[in-house]
DNA sequence: AAAGTACGGGG
DNA sequence: GTGTACGTACTTT
């Protein structure tokens, strides 16, 4: 019997059971394990009976069995009825039918996607390398695992990658029909995007080459569609898929409103054998490359795909329902219920029980700032804070500080068990990082480690879900509550010892003291470290550092607009324009060029000695906006609509560009990014005051005054603490000669987004406001 | 002045 | 699969 060594490359449902396919070095090989897919049904004795009666009746292969299994809550064993089909394609209707008939059963496992279930009770995972034997009809009959999920260093398989794109860098779905570029290596393959030849072609490049994984921007939204469309019209095939007997999943778009602000998902377009990156559409290949992805696949044991296009929480809930399955518990049935739902945050912010200490307006030298590693998972797991765990009925002599709430002594709970061994994982890739490595290892662990921190910070939101599976309000207010107490007997310890706070905020504080060295700062931080049972580290220590005032009452602090100099070099910027998502790149890169020149500077005094320098470079991009040569793509401003364009009550520059476009034909839905070029934010008189990037022919030119009000009110954060107000820059920089209709010039777009996945993986973003400057700049 | 609209988190 | 924070900044009416 043939067995063969390799890597899980894809696994999911069929009518014949889960296919699987293993990645060697030399192919794909695609394998079927006849896998029974189980749920369980608890209730009454008679209820029960009725449905096991009622399942043996159906024309389905279907086993039934009494056993006993233990339920969460109660960590009590209770009898349940097991159910078993092997018609994966059936599973889910299955359910649903028993749920029709009686629907006063309560139901268990029954709502996990079954390539999940399968990984959970399998105990393999997205690209563990395992030996799979298998019989002549390609089936499977045993498999060994060589692979750990919780492996540091495991091997990735060598991957054949094929990129798509459409030539122009904005949303093809708001533009014109442009060319479709291909990638293979370093070659480039141009397409019209209509016609035969574009088919032939393709199909060609997929044949020949067999990629693995197809990486794309906007393949979910618009390629794949309407690659898909056009070969229903040719009635030829198309070589996408790896799988001929699976097609392609397409899945709706749509739009949900999770914590106070209304989000849009785009389709997807999922394949079979084969991978389909959107980096458009994918917020963990956007935010931490395709290492990231395959860490979180790995220990999420979410389907590569499927993991690429769902938030991290709900990784999150996939590792809590692994730890669930693994200990032998039921998993109840999330329903969704109809009434108001609290989603978890995935902010970090003050109104959810955060402590804050106003920052001391203005600059400060010689600071150090120290931050709470993990805070909150490290809280969750250090006081054992789980759904099943907080008010217990056993142990009401565990407090939790201010608000009281009792947390169980005897029983471990869920989420802490979940989280232990992720926040070790992540302890190990950043004590790796601080070793000798070359680059590709440093990138590819921190890429790791920065998607295991993701994980983290959604796991506390995770708690405040009201109804989520493994969530309660009462562990999040617990958790706030330690963070509090955590927070303040840090300030006291620090104060106690001669430091006087500037600044306090959730899990971080900036101090002062004079002559304090980075090896006070540590002594400090060990202190709170053994004194609150929490790790706390030096994030390091400042030249210098301004925290800016409110912009509506210049004498009142905020707690996030700030940027300082650490002793490195390396600049930590928050709030200001660069870190805004709505900020055009022309700004935004002014910004950071300001802040970068900055960044040489050590003292207030050598600050203050670039100033006349940075005022030539403002004067330049004034002119340079003045003068109409700056591109569209550096003026483009990216916004989320909140609603439908019709909905909006007001003409502001978001509307109307939303009009604008969908007036042309385009469809928008509430939470969709749109870009814009502001051509002339005075018009009043339903005369656009903005257009829609992707379909701009720019004849309109763009609005030199208001660009320029952008520019120099990003300059005034950044000089502010110099004594250069928005109202000083004005007069410096009066409006010249006002050319509100420019020609614009089509530069080169240094700003493009393209960049980002030009080249063979280079498919993260650059973080934005994060300029690490060198020492010997 | 009031109402409408959008943004942010971490490293 | 997800179901409406809250404080700040800015614009429009």
């Amino acid at each position: 019997m043939p067995a063969q060594k390799g890597w899980l490359f894809d696994v999911y449902p069929s009518r014949d059971g889960m296919v699987l396919w293993l990645k060697t070095e030399q192919r794909c090989l695609r394998l079927i394990d006849p896998y029974w897919a189980t749920f369980y049904l608890g209730g009454p004795d008679a209820a029960l009976k009725q449905c096991a009666a009622y399942l043996s009746r159906q024309r389905l292969p279907i086993t039934t069995k009494w056993t006993e299994r233990k339920e969460l809550l109660s960590d009590c064993f209770i009898p349940v009825l097991k159910v078993s089909t092997p018609r994966l394609d059936r599973f889910s209707t299955l359910v649903q039918s028993v749920y029709r008939v009686n629907p006063e059963l309560t139901f268990y496992n029954c709502d996990i996607l079954l390539p999940q279930l399968y990984f959970y009770e399998t105990g393999l995972f997205p690209l563990a390398q395992c030996e799979l034997a298998y019989d002549e009809a390609f089936r499977l009959t045993d498999f060994q695992l060589l692979d750990s999920a919780w492996e540091i260093d495991y091997l990735v398989p060598p991957l054949r990658f094929l990129q798509l794109r459409m030539e122009q860098d904005a949303n093809p779905n708001h533009g014109r029909p442009t060319r479709l570029i291909a990638s293979v290596d370093d070659r480039e393959f141009v397409f019209e995007a209509e016609g035969a030849e574009l088919l032939h072609g393709l199909n060609a490049l997929l044949l020949t080459h067999d990629p693995d994984v197809i990486v794309t921007r906007y393949g979910d939204s618009y390629i794949i569609p309407r690659l898909r469309r056009l070969a229903d019209a040719h009635g030829s095939p198309l070589a996408l898929n790896r799988d001929g007997a699976a097609g392609i999943r397409g899945k709706q778009s749509k739009s949900f409103f999770t914590y106070g602000k209304i989000v849009y998902r785009a389709g997807a377009q999922v394949l079979h054998g084969r991978w389909h990156l959107d980096i458009e559409n994918s917020f963990a290949v956007d935010e931490t490359g395709l290492d990231g992805l395959v860490e979180l696949a790995r220990i999420t044991k979410l389907p590569v795909q499927r993991c690429a296009r769902t938030s991290v929480g709900t990784g999150v809930s996939s590792m809590q329902l692994d730890v669930a399955f693994r200990d032998g518990y039921l998993i109840p049935w999330r329903k969704r219920l109809p009434e108001a739902f609290k989603t978890g945050s995935e902010l970090l912010l003050t109104d959810k029980g955060g402590l804050v200490f106003q920052p001391r307006i203005g600059w400060h030298e010689q600071v150090g700032e120290l931050d709470f590693s993990a805070m909150f998972p490290t809280i969750m797991v250090k006081h054992n804070i789980s759904q099943e765990t907080v008010l217990c009925d056993c142990c009401p002599e565990n407090r939790v500080p201010e608000v009281g709430h009792h947390i169980c002594t005897k029983r471990r709970g869920l989420v802490p068990r979940t989280l232990e061994p992720m926040l070790e994982r992540r302890m190990t890739y950043k004590r790796l990082l601080k070793q000798p490595l070359t680059t590709e290892e440093r990138e590819r662990y921190d890429r790791r480690q920065s998607a295991l921190k993701w994980l983290g910070v959604v796991s506390f939101g995770y708690q405040g879900y009201r109804n989520a599976r493994f969530g309660r309000l009462e562990g999040h207010e617990a958790i706030t509550a330690y963070s509090r107490e955590a927070l303040l007997a840090a300030k006291e310890i620090a104060e106690a010892q001669g430091y006087s706070l500037l600044h306090a905020i959730v899990d971080s504080m900036w101090l002062q003291k004079a002559g304090a060295m980075v090896q006070d700062y540590e002594r400090l931080a060990a202190d709170i470290s053994r004194q609150t049972g929490l790790p706390i580290l030096v994030e390091g220590m400042y030249n210098w550092i301004a925290f800016l005032p409110s912009k509506r009452s210049p004498k009142a602090p905020v707690p996030n607009r700030f940027f300082g100099r650490f002793l490195n070099g390396a600049m930590k910027v928050r709030g200001l324009e660069v870190r805004r998502s709505d900020t055009p790149g022309f700004v935004r890169c002014a910004q950071a060029a300001m802040l970068a020149t900055l960044s040489t500077a050590k003292s207030s005094d050598e600050c203050r000695a670039l100033i006349p320098g940075l005022l030539d470079d403002l004067r330049a991009k004034v002119d340079q906006l003045r003068e109409g040569r700056v591109s569209l793509a550096e003026l483009a401003i990216t916004k989320h609509l909140s609603q439908e364009p019709g909905e909006y009550k007001t003409d502001t520059i978001l509307a109307e560009a939303a009009k604008d476009l969908a007036s042309r034909g385009v469809r928008l839905s509430p939470g969709e990014e749109i870009q814009l070029v502001i051509v002339d934010s005075r018009a009043n008189d339903k005369v656009s005051k903005a257009k829609a990037y992707a379909l701009y022919d720019g004849s309109l030119g763009y609005d030199v005054e208001k660009y320029t009000e952008l520019l120099l009110k990003a300059a005034e954060s950044v000089l502010w603490s110099f004594g250069y107000d928005y109202a000083r820059l004005k007069a410096m920089f009066p409006e010249g000669l006002s050319l509100r209709r420019n020609e614009v010039t089509e530069a080169i777009q240094p700003f493009s987004r393209l960049l980002r996945s030009r080249g063979s993986l280079a498919m993260t973003r650059d973080s934005r406001g994060n300029h690490e400057a060198e020492e010997s700049k």
